[in-house]
DNA sequence: GAGAATAATGAATTTGTCTCACATTGCTGA
DNA sequence: TCAGCAATGTGAGACAAATTCATTATTCTC
């Protein structure tokens, strides 16, 4: 049994219009042509679609069931086509983030919201767990930005500078290291280390300060959400590198205490990976916008 | 944008396959074909269907939508395909009777149950309401079967004798005319007399018994359940003629009397209508024996 | 980097749908 | 009851689209 859309535009015409010959006016084709296919299509489905008897044709019992049909799909058809038409025009379009970087939630979560208000038509979502494989990710389109701190030199992908940022010693105000003016690698050689559960290439303790000068913590602790990190280190059961925006509000507390790292600080930049077909869509370049923008505003307040 | 089946069906197999060339294989065409089929659709729809950068081709976030459309688009044309066939192979069908005579309630009802049960895919529907246009609507193909008792010789429409019955004179155990033998046109002239609410064309009393006699009752009340007419005679406020079959409890009960009309009493026949075209299909055969002989069974008990 | 696997392209062929012209049917009103 | 009209059905040829075969271009894998 061929059954087509023309099929189903066809039965709704018919219906719509009480007869073959105004239903083929609705389609803009002859009434032959319509006359035509309605032969072959009840010649395919072996059933009377119509009742004859009657000089305007009607739907017969059988061809009811068919206009229902037609009458549930056709509609969503449109819709997905209206969908291609928002595509196109750039209003709708999909944004899965990937993020290397575990706190980045922080900053991200803010942006998204202004985001989501200015494009409500994009599919925003946030995708950790794949932090090893994000790149490779962003090239076969699993997701369309991935948000890291280590640009490569890839093809068709384009890595644009967010903001810059500092990775900061934090620890307990009666802690040990906490009257120095700053903190080196060998300090951690005594100290257990809180960081976010990650490979140790993605964590900027280890790539900028740790690794190079081949130090390792007496112990590491991985724990997944922030603010238990803090905590923990509150209670003096460990010290934790973080990146500056993250540490905004505990500067104000009276129980942490945040270091630069060597005499000169660490500064890192953070940016946005993308396809480069990507960037000409106008809500991707309105989100790499905010996200340059927004998180200094976060870092100031 | 010229989407058909054959694109949603292709979008499904790629994604089962995973790759052109295996989907070519479930769809029983070239690899070529696909391929052509595939720049043709995403040229249409505008929109970058599938990632190329892979080689095992995949899906795009504009194509998992479209695989979204096809999932829940694709069944339902299968169903549909199936419940033809259960048409064309006589398991399923429609039969929606339409009743002139408002008392056929109580026969139909256990007779429907007999049938519903051996044909579960028969859509069964009664349509009281059109009692005067029912054998048009039968040959519109609107309803699938009359129960009348007036036959007539007409194009394409058949009837079948199903039983014979006897309108009886129903009258509370105290009326006055509660002790003859049996009931002529005259003594009507003075009762009111309780009918169900149509045309007095379709009511036996006054086809074969007033109209003839051109006797008029003194009132007409109508009323549409067979039990508040029971309970009205009961109480005195009138007298009925209803069919046999509707009696046979009456008859154990003390409260009334049932008489025959005229000294020979009153026979009609019932007959069921149905297009010649339909009188093949077996369920309807198999209603037609049921609404034959079950019916009788009732009147018997 | 070679070889296998996968997808894209081009030209010819097949398939299917449409239109045009005409036949047929059923309904309506004198 | 018959003419006349409007609606539907049919057939042949034109045209467009989908398919195939043969071939080329990719990219993945070892």
């Amino acid at each position: 049994m061929h059954l087509e859309f023309r099929h189903l535009r066809t039965i709704r015409a018919i219906h719509q219009a009480g007869g073959v010959a105004r239903a083929a006016d609705l389609l803009n084709i002859t009434q032959s042509a319509l006359s035509h296919q309605l032969k072959g299509l009840e010649e395919q489905c072996g059933v009377a679609l119509f009742v004859r008897r009657t000089k305007p044709l009607k739907l017969s019992a059988a061809g009811m069931k068919l206009l229902k049909l037609a009458e549930d799909v056709l509609p969503r058809i449109d819709a997905l086509e209206d969908e291609f038409r928002a595509l196109i025009s750039g209003k709708s379009g999909r944004l899965h983030i990937a993020i290397e970087c575990h706190a980045c939630f922080e900053w991200l979560f803010p942006v998204l919201e202004l985001f989501r208000r200015a494009w409500p038509d994009v599919d925003v979502d946030i995708r950790p767990g794949l932090a090893f494989g994000a790149l490779p990710a962003l090239a076969r389109e699993e997701v369309d930005l991935v948000v890291s701190s280590d640009p490569e030199t890839l093809d068709g992908i384009e890595f644009t500078p967010l903001f810059d940022y500092e990775p900061r010693f934090v620890a307990a105000r009666n802690h040990p290291l906490a009257r120095r003016a700053h903190i080196e690698a060998e300090d951690f050689r005594n100290e257990t280390l809180i960081t976010y559960p990650v490979d140790r290439a993605r964590l900027d303790v280890f790539t900028g300060l740790l690794t190079p000068a081949k130090v390792e913590p007496r112990a590491i602790r991985q724990v997944e959400l922030t603010a238990v990190i803090l905590l923990l280190v509150a209670s003096g059961r460990g010290v934790a590198v973080l990146p500056d925006w993250v540490l905004r509000e505990v500067n104000y507390s009276s129980d942490y205490v945040t270091l630069p790292l060597t005499a000169q600080g660490m500064t890192k930049r953070l940016y946005a990976a993308t396809r480069s077909d990507d960037s000409t869509k106008p809500f991707m370049s309105h989100f790499l916008r905010l996200a340059r923008t927004e998180p200094l505003k976060l870092q100031r307040a």
